[in-house]
DNA sequence: CGTAGACTTGACGGCACTCAAACAAGGTGG
DNA sequence: CCACCTTGTTTGAGTGCCGTCAAGTCTACG
């Protein structure tokens, strides 16, 4: 019932921007409950909701995401085990976009009163929380600068190297291939592109052979030029253990 | 030399969010201190670096932005009076961008052992100071959906409401005037568009009667039509008073 | 074997970009 | 005081990246 295994990847990916001390992870593992499942498809939570937990993805992939007036969707964030999908709903309140399963998903729901406890007691350990909503915005400014700065190509060569590098610190890639269930029509409301300009692209970085995309999986061919073309640098994922 | 009001705009902000205790804002005051002067144009902090401290704006307006390998550049946030710049720099450490002053600005630079002593010892204040970076993270967010679903012409109406609304959080704005200092060239950095589109974008929003641009100063003629044309719903702001 | 969802391809169109030049306004120095 | 320069804004012409529309193909699955 109370598995730490569930926490295991946030533990990871918090302890290598710092370290963490027993009692932290102790006190992390005071999150620990039960999985839930949610469906491929299905919400996580909805736009609108004060829901009064958030959401560590344990298992499968999720995204953010707005819809506008006229039914367009566009994806703000793409989320991996170990992330919390809505850690910033604890101090938000009422959530200002929904949370979508993109692959079938297992999640812990963290009551926020538990969040809280941890912010009464653990200094550190609420930097730490602190931190990863920081990398979230860091991750949107990235995006902000390729849906306005760069082309198309250079926009999903840079997704994927992200995804790369945030695959590899929860252990979930096998050298530069990884699993990325998700569809083009997903993709092109992640990168604010049509679904069939993604087509195009996609079809241009394979033909340049650069990476392939058998189904869920991705490969990457040729990493440094891949980089190259989107300018990937990673500093701004701060994956640097120092004082926090 | 302990000047309070510099950070009079800071506690009024986060006043609005939260109630703070007298205790609470005798702590912000503990930040106080000299106040510098940034020419416009200048830049506040520059990617790279790994300041000692975070910067309060105290008066003007400044950006957050990157360069990119051609020269272009991409503007991901616009601060206004009372905004921390760089807050996140504190636990995000090497700085993934820099921070411009887009008008003379004045700044109080918070030496980060001082924030570090308010998540030792004011639980509550340490939260509120959590939420000023993700309300920033919020309007990231919608950068992102503009940028990827809506038009330019949408966009700039959005983000006219957007600084609309948050210079009224500040007493920044005259009803629906107010001051923004800010050049076609940087609009179009900050928008993802060229510098042409801006100025035929913003003449549209002329002729259509929403809103007056003179100088540095932007009057919305038609608020309401104005929001609807862009969708604009305050939510993302957080302005509510919660318990957080 | 039929259907649904995802992917692919082609033709065409438009929003926004680029290039280029003119205009406006404020500041500076001779 | 007025050329002159710099910075910002405006306008026009031509272009292109990416969107839309419409089919067609492929694969998984019941």
């Amino acid at each position: 019932m109370k598995d730490p295994a569930p926490i295991a990847s946030l533990v990871r990916k918090l302890g290598q921007r710092d370290t963490l001390s027993d009692d932290e992870i102790l006190a992390l593992q005071s999150m620990a409950g039960v999985v839930q499942s949610v469906p491929a498809g299905g919400d996580v939570v909805t736009e609108g909701e004060q829901p009064h937990f958030s959401t560590l993805l344990v298992s499968g992939f999720a995204t953010r995401y707005n819809l506008l007036g006229n039914g367009e969707r566009q994806i703000t964030a793409i989320h991996v085990p170990g992330d919390f999908v809505d850690l910033h709903g604890f101090l938000l309140k009422p959530m200002d976009h929904s949370v979508g399963a993109l692959s079938d998903c297992r999640i812990l729901q963290v009551p926020h009163p538990i969040i809280r406890r941890i912010t009464e007691e653990h200094p550190h350990l609420t930097r730490m929380l602190w931190l990863s909503t920081l990398i979230d915005g860091a991750i949107f400014r990235q995006w902000i600068v390729g849906m306005g700065r760069r082309s198309a190509l250079e926009r999903m060569a840079h997704l994927i190297c992200e995804l790369r590098t945030r695959l590899a610190l929860v252990g979930l890639t096998d050298g530069h291939r990884f699993d990325f269930p998700i569809t083009q029509i997903e993709l092109a409301d992640a990168t604010g592109l049509s679904a069939v300009h993604v087509n195009r692209v996609l079809q241009q970085l394979r033909a340049d052979s650069l990476i392939t995309w058998h189904g869920q999986t991705v490969t990457i061919l040729d990493y440094d030029a891949l980089a190259a073309l989107a300018e990937f640098d990673p500093a701004y994922l701060h994956l640097d253990r120092l004082d926090r």
